[in-house]
RNA sequence: GGGGGCAUAGCCCAGUUGGUUAGAGCGCUUGUUUCACAUACAAGAGGUCACAGGUUCGAGUCCUGUUGUCCCCACCA
């Protein structure tokens, strides 16, 4: 056998990626003789860094792929990367800005060619750092959503939908982001809360005869204002209706509308319309037939239609806007107020509403069936709350702007004839209009970068192309994410499953939370709290955090990553490479490593444990709950494998008969490779790697079997013995540690056994487990002459001969100690039984179970009030 | 304004269909360098499960309300 290091080092963990990879382990094929199993990897942007919510997401689907694996599935994860629309132009554009250029410097191909440039320079980068945590996706599958499959696959979806009018082009009111002047959906807008003004001033009638007074947190916007609404149930304000007013610092005259939507006793009850620059303005123009006039530009600031504000910026015309009106009067107060303002998500830039002439997805007909599709749990979420916010989205959807004034990205497959107008939508270039001859151009925007994920789940499988992995793999089984993209990403693959697969594209999607610091904050650039898990790994390795990151989490819900977790899970490896260790070196060449056809009491103490492991932890992974499992693998490695039943190994190993070392040495390696293989899913490497060190050449652990339960290897009794055994094992040493007996000193024992058969063959446990020199077993204590001091447990009562070292009233201090508690239990337990309720209605088990109890402490107390009394 | 999460040991968190003695890890106390591991071993202390009601033989778990806290959506100018 190999040998082991002392300490787990995790260096050899590239050496078994690069093993996993040579073999092949991660590829899936269509294979009708087993199910298909699939996953979908979020695909990372290529201007990103891993970081923790990466890894905890690359976790948690690494931990359900490999267990499908081992179960039989013909599991697919496919890998791939985004393109980034918005994200990567930004940062191109950046780095061209340090060269001192633009992109009207370089132009549209020029741009372009940097930009594959730069993703093939960094693209790659995120790759080799999901590799780095172990990651078994299919790397032959790759995909990349600008890659000749993906691109097909959204002018596919483009041209069916226009086919079908579900996309349309128009003037609506969007957000424009003016630093990254484009267009962005509802879904790319954050809002946060900043402290404002509310400013009110008074808008003179037409006629001259008295004013209307408007409170507004955008006097900019006024310049731009084509009417005031009052609410026509407004007993002040419904006489004003129909008449026109002078708009201040303009020659524009403007009517006082009625509608609605305008609050009664908020403000002051009129509100000034900027159908340009608002989307509730917008609206209401369109009921009132208002012009829209625009007065803010695409670079944010004021245009041509703001008069002498034309070329300031937004904000300094605020200023200038809010001295004016107060140098003619017109301003009448200004108060302090808090108003939520949309950012955008990418740079962080005020974003403004304005009208402009975008694409569109009509979303109501496709939201409609993406609701039912949960509603009828074709797709289910886990955990299922998060139905909720998505019904709530999806019902109160607006349609989705998906064209954006960038380069990187799918070019919009519409062609425009210059000469006589007319538009063409469609999949191959067209260079000559159709109808007038005349030249065609291609529109200038991109999509949505959120257009082409959401046909990830079928565009990577080869579609439109029809083909045996398309067939075989979709729809996927269970989709990963964190919370924070189901409108983005989640709700969007649903509809576009629905409408182009006419199937839905996964059958479950898995929540999870979002990894936060010590402190429980976000991790963020600008906060600066962020833990790279690249220094992590290099530090603790990749299994360690691993299992840091599946350990404690619960599905949808937060976790926070602390350097103490990760050390006390970097340590549980090390436990584990150490008793492997320990297993590995005792290992003798002419052991017979079979499993034995007799078990002892300790094997049939473990295999039923282990089962009960089995069982459980396979019960939890196809519930998704990896945090559960993990913490039953740690318990059972930890607590039972190694505290104990390696112990208990160590009388055969060392006994130096041959047989009973092969016995031990068989048992300890069924035992240890079950264990790997439960554990090889959170912790890949340092699970293939020990078992490389026993199993033989050509062995692989992570294309193994998952262990099943076996009924056969299952032992109710001698768990309960064994249970028992434990039991007095800890009784005495918790009495030698009270009575500050160091383990050194050994001491014989008088062991009355309710079990005596069973506790004559533990017996050399209880000697070398409790530090016990012999074990004497008497039938009763009169047969004990000695000085001795007892402890007392369900299955057996220990007499200690301690002679000088036993203190009386150490002593007594403790059985009464001990008699407390077993009254305290008694009087619970009768209490329970006593009432006839309990006993008539629970179930007969826990009855039963109770009125054994009972007899037990009441044996236990009458015993201890023997010593009591022999004591004095 | 609407929706949701959370509240359990000093700290950070588990607790799967209600089953009666609530568990880890870290920290703390005591002892041990015992031939796999001091990244360890052994023993131990520590919790009226936010509060108030209710359902039940039985509630950390289910229901109602209250308080605190966090998040998402909407965006009354």
């Amino acid at each position: 056998m190999e040998k082991m290091d002392k300490t787990y080092n995790p260096e050899f963990e590239k050496r078994i990626y690069d093993f996993w990879q040579k073999g092949k382990f991660f590829e899936a094929h269509p294979n009708d003789d087993k199910e298909p199993f699939t996953i979908m990897m979020p695909p990372p942007n290529i201007t990103g860094q891993l970081h923790m919510g990466h890894a905890l997401n690359q976790t948690v689907q690494d931990i359900i792929i490999r267990f499908k694996r081992m179960a039989g599935y013909e599991a697919l994860w496919l890998p791939g990367t985004d393109h980034a629309s918005i994200a990567t132009e930004v940062k191109i554009v950046e780095k061209m800005k340090e060269e001192g250029l633009t992109k009207a410097d370089v132009g549209r191909e020029g741009f372009l060619e940097r930009a594959w440039a730069w993703k093939e320079q960094y693209g790659g980068r995120i790759v080799e750092q999901l590799k780095r945590l172990g990651t078994s996706c299919d790397w032959s599958k790759e995909a990349f959503t600008m890659d000749k499959n993906c691109s097909a696959a959204v002018l596919d979806a483009f041209v069916r939908y226009y086919k079908k009018g579900l996309i349309y082009r128009g003037d609506r009111i969007i957000n424009w982001c003016p630093h990254c002047k484009t267009a962005l959906s509802d879904a790319e807008v954050e809002y946060s809360e900043q402290q404002s003004n509310l400013w009110y001033y008074r808008y003179p009638f037409a006629d001259g005869d008295g004013y209307v007074t408007i409170a507004t947190t955008r006097p900019e916007t006024m310049l731009g204002d084509t009417a005031v609404a009052v609410n026509p149930k407004d007993e002040k304000m419904a006489p004003y209706v129909g008449r026109m007013l002078k708009l201040p610092l303009t020659d524009r005259i403007i009517p006082v509308v009625a509608d609605d939507y305008v609050e009664i006793g908020f403000g002051t009850g009129a509100v000034k319309i900027t159908p340009a620059h608002d989307p509730n303005d917008f609206e209401l123009g369109l009921r009132h037939n208002l012009e829209v006039i625009r007065v803010i530009g695409d670079d944010g600031r004021m245009n041509e239609n703001a008069g002498k504000y034309c070329g300031m910026d937004r904000l300094e015309c605020r200023k200038a806007v809010v001295e004016d009106l107060k140098a003619q009067g017109y301003l009448e107060k200004i108060e302090p107020y808090a108003h939520n303002v949309g950012e955008c998500y990418r740079c962080g830039e005020t974003v403004e509403a304005i009208v402009s002439k975008q694409w569109f997805v009509k979303m109501k007909p496709l939201a409609e069936p993406a609701i039912k599709a949960v509603k009828t749990k074709k797709v289910e979420f886990i955990p299922r709350r998060f139905e909720k916010t998505y019904f709530n989205w999806m019902e109160n959807i607006k349609d989705w702007c998906i064209s954006r004034q960038l380069w990187w990205g799918h070019r919009i497959p519409a062609y425009y004839c210059d000469d006589c107008g007319e538009m063409v939508v469609s999949k191959n270039e067209v260079k000559v209009c159709p109808k007038c001859g005349g030249a065609m151009r291609q529109d200038e925007d991109v999509l949505d970068t959120w257009f082409s994920s959401a046909l990830w789940p079928f565009s990577t499988l080869g579609y439109p192309r029809k083909n045996k992995n398309l067939s075989y793999f979709y729809p996927t089984s269970v989709l990963v994410t964190a919370y924070d993209i189901i409108f983005f990403w989640v709700a969007r693959m649903i509809f576009s499953g629905i409408e182009m697969m006419n199937e839905v594209p996964f059958d479950e999607v898995l929540i999870h939370g979002i990894v936060r610091d010590a402190e429980g904050r976000k991790m963020s650039k600008s906060l600066g709290n962020g833990i790279d898990p690249l220094e992590i790994i290099d530090k603790y390795g990749a299994d360690a955090l691993r299992f840091s990151l599946a350990t404690g989490i619960a599905p949808g819900s937060d976790t926070r990553f602390t350097e103490g977790k990760i050390e006390s899970c970097r340590n549980f490896v090390n436990k584990l490479w150490n008793a492997s260790r320990f297993v590995v070196m005792n290992i003798e060449k002419d052991d017979d490593l079979s499993f034995p056809t007799r078990l002892n009491g300790a094997d049939k103490w473990i295999l039923t444990r282990l089962n009960d492991v089995v069982k459980e932890v396979t019960i939890n992974l196809n519930k998704y709950e990896i945090g559960l499992a993990a913490a039953k693998l740690y318990d059972f490695t930890w607590s039972e494998f190694c505290d104990w039943y390696i112990e208990m190994s160590k009388p055969m190993l060392y006994s130096g008969d041959k047989k009973a070392h092969s016995h031990a040495v068989a048992m300890l390696t069924y035992v240890l490779t079950q264990i790997l293989k439960l554990l090889h899913p959170f912790i890949p490497f340092v699970t293939e790697e020990i078992y490389s060190k026993y199993a033989g050449k050509g062995s692989v652990l992570m294309t193994s079997e998952w262990p099943a339960y076996n009924k056969k290897t299952v032992f109710r009794k001698e768990e309960k013995n064994f249970e028992g055994l434990r039991e007095t094992i800890v009784a005495i040493r918790n009495m030698r540690a009270e009575m500050n007996v160091p383990v050194s000193k050994k001491f014989g024992a008088y062991v009355i056994a309710a079990d005596e058969k069973f506790m004559r063959s533990v017996a050399g446990y209880i000697e070398k487990m409790a530090g016990i020199s012999s074990v004497t077993f008497v039938s009763d204590k009169s047969e004990v002459t000695e000085k001795v001091t007892s402890v007392v447990t369900h299955c057996a009562e220990v007499l200690v001969p301690l002679g000088d070292l036993i203190d009386t009233d150490k002593e007594r201090e403790r059985l009464q100690k001990e008699l407390a508690q077993v009254e305290a239990d008694i009087a619970r337990v009768g209490n329970l039984l006593g009432n006839a309720a309990f006993v008539a209605k629970a179930p007969q088990k826990l009855v039963d179970g109770e009125r054994e109890k009972l007899a037990r402490a009441q044996e236990k107390a009458a015993k201890l009030k023997d010593k009591l009394a022999a004591l004095i």
